[in-house]
RNA sequence: GGCGAUGUAGCUCAGCAGGUUAGAGCGAGCGCUUCAUAAGCGCUAGGUCACAAGUUCGAGUCUUGUCAUCGCCA
């Protein structure tokens, strides 16, 4: 029966472009899902989209002297472009800058209000009087008064790491203009999160599925017990807040960049042009969700934007969150600010797609940091990609096409060591979907690539190059076997590599696409004909290493 | 400072309802093979399972403490 599976993605802060690390625990791993689960024959809606209204964005905007949406949208579209690029197949991938998101955050907002979840409170705030307005946090700068840091900020030192309030600040001044702010009240309306608090705990000592650090934190931020969050602040960058005397106050981007999931999936099946699909997400009990994020993000997901759900009623609770460590780069994390990072558009000009999303996939940081080396994407293309898998589907191509007059062999009654070979099929299949249902990504690519090893050690045994000159029935089956095995392989291999596994398919001469044979070995039909084989993957120079170091250092001197 | 996760062969990771000589892939050494992008296949080497104490007949596997890394909260 086909099940309704939603696919949340980490909207991301448009404040630079992507890089390596944005992607790896995220939209890999949510785009590996999503094609399982459509191959599988479920109905997915994958959604996510850029997160315009950052505190990030507004900074630089401040630092370039343009206006946010100026920064916003030139991001924005490069993170779409490079989406799109990656192969990453997003129903939709959009922004919170939209009419349809500012109506649902609205709206979530005002219900939250008539269900009883908003109150009022006042608070007081750096104010300039230079330029007439409230500077949020993140706007004002001064010593740090626990170590003595000149340039902390209003909510974070970051010489010792301490969380501030804008009042700890010795000689606060704005980074607008230098000036010195008073401290004036503003009024912000705050959700009841400590309302949800038992409910929030009911529902996550049932998941037993989650990692245990998404688990176990959560449960850990529930016991220190819930408090209420302001969800407007005094910033002009944002989505307006349906609310008399709000009108210079705008929704406070955690409240409402989560609701983008919800947002765009309603946007999702207006675009479509079936409106009311997205309820089938949304509302229907069965359906399921799956959030996927970086670690910092666990508590937004488990527990604010479930309180929000709650909040607003009838709406599906998180199946999953999805969580991943980090990616760092040659042992250091990576820094837009210092520009230690490999980014996707840059890699995109040298390298292919595939071998990207299959080194990242190998290294995704599931359960603890991983490290992005140029040495391991090296071995991982050179002595896996091309060696292991390129390697076994090249050689029987290449002796099937040679021997047989490019046409599919007609094998007969098969042996029982050609049998156990396509029985190995049907169990990868399995094995790779369990994993992949299970969210244990690393191991489905280790099974898939297990039936490649399995494919060169079945060639090994059957040489099929010798036969073929004396036994040609033997040849035929061990050929038609083989072939099967490469049908498979394009299957289990979608979800990770689909260009690869597009190639695949056409060098099968199979008609239609990978993507509407379903979750299934598409048995390989004998007599059909054989294109000529040409490699899927390129071999790579060891010489990137050391080029792509020496880019890296200079980047870093550029910077 | 509090909480959480992680720490196992050179590298990336399995193993953790405690139980014979701790596993895989890559890398390294040796051998076989030649259909294949000098790819493949086999064999071998290599680990005081972060450290310390404890529970147990027996502990990477449970308990406590320490250290390190990352994240969250204060």
């Amino acid at each position: 029966m086909s099940r309704n599976i939603l696919v949340c993605v980490a909207w991301p802060y448009v404040n630079s472009e992507p890089h390596l690390g944005h992607i790896a625990g995220m939209n890999v791993p949510a785009d590996i899902f999503a094609r399982y689960h459509r191959l599988a024959g479920n109905r997915v809606a994958m959604v996510s989209g850029s997160d315009m209204h950052g505190t990030p964005t507004a900074l630089r905007a401040v630092d370039e002297g343009v206006k946010p949406e100026d920064i916003a949208f030139r991001y924005h579209d490069v993170w779409s472009d490079c989406m799109q690029r990656m192969g990453f197949a997003y129903d939709l991938y959009t922004h919170t800058h939209t009419k349809i998101h500012e109506e649902v955050a609205q709206d979530v907002m005002l219900t939250l209000d008539k269900h009883g979840f908003i109150y009022e409170d006042t608070q007081l705030m750096p104010y300039s009087e230079t330029e007439d307005r409230f500077l949020s946090d993140r706007f004002v700068e001064g010593i740090c008064p626990a170590c003595g840091f000149d340039g902390a900020r209003g909510d974070q030192c970051d010489g010792c790491g301490r969380t501030l309030d804008p009042s700890d600040l010795i000689n606060i001044r704005s980074i607008r203009d230098g000036s010195t702010p008073v401290f004036r009240e503003t009024t912000h309306l705050m959700i009841k999160l400590s309302a949800f608090q038992e409910q929030l705990e009911k529902w996550v000592r049932t998941k037993n599925d989650w990692r245990p650090n998404v688990r176990n934190q959560t449960l850990g931020f529930l016991n220190e017990g819930l408090h209420d969050r302001a969800m407007t602040r005094d910033i002009e960058w944002g989505v307006p807040i349906p609310f008399e005397g709000y009108d210079k106050k705008r929704i406070y981007v955690w409240f409402e960049a989560v609701i983008g999931y919800f947002s765009a999936t309603k946007a999702w099946a207006i675009e479509s042009g079936r409106e009311d699909d997205w309820k089938e997400f949304w509302h229907d009990p069965d359906a399921e969700s799956y959030y996927f994020q970086g670690k910092d993000n666990i508590p937004f997901h488990t527990v604010l934007w479930p309180a929000m759900l709650m909040g607003y009623g009838g709406l599906n609770l998180p199946t999953d969150v999805v969580a991943n460590e980090y990616l760092n780069l040659d042992g250091q994390g990576f820094s837009s600010s210092r520009n230690w990072a490999v980014w996707l558009p840059d890699y995109l000009e040298r390298y292919d797609v595939d071998p990207l999303r299959y080194y990242l996939a190998s290294i995704m940081p599931e359960s603890s940091d991983s490290d992005f080396t140029w040495e391991g994407y090296l071995a991982a293309n050179n002595n896996v990609l091309v060696a292991t898998l390129g390697n076994f589907v090249h050689r029987t191509l290449t002796i099937t096409t040679r021997n047989f007059d490019h046409k599919v062999p007609v094998p007969g009654e098969l042996a029982p060591q050609d049998q156990s070979v396509l029985d190995a099929c049907e169990q990868t299949l399995d094995d790779v979907a369990n994993s992949i249902e299970t969210r244990h990504f690393r191991r489905a690519l280790y099974e898939a690539m297990e039936l490649a090893r399995v494919g060169n050690r079945y060639l090994d045994a059957e040489e099929p190059w010798r036969t073929v000159k004396s036994e040609s029935d033997k040849a035929a089956k061990t050929l038609w076997t083989a072939l099967n095995v490469i049908s498979t392989l394009r299957t289990v291999f979608y979800p990770f590599i689909p260009f690869s596994c597009d190639k695949m398919h056409d060098l099968l001469g199979f008609d239609g696409a990978t993507a509407t044979d379903g979750w299934q070995k598409r048995v390989v039909e004998p007599g059909s004909s054989l294109p000529s084989p040409k490699p899927l993957f390129r071999k790579l120079d060891p010489e990137i290493v050391e080029q792509e170091h020496e880019r890296l250092l200079a980047q870093q001197s550029d910077n």
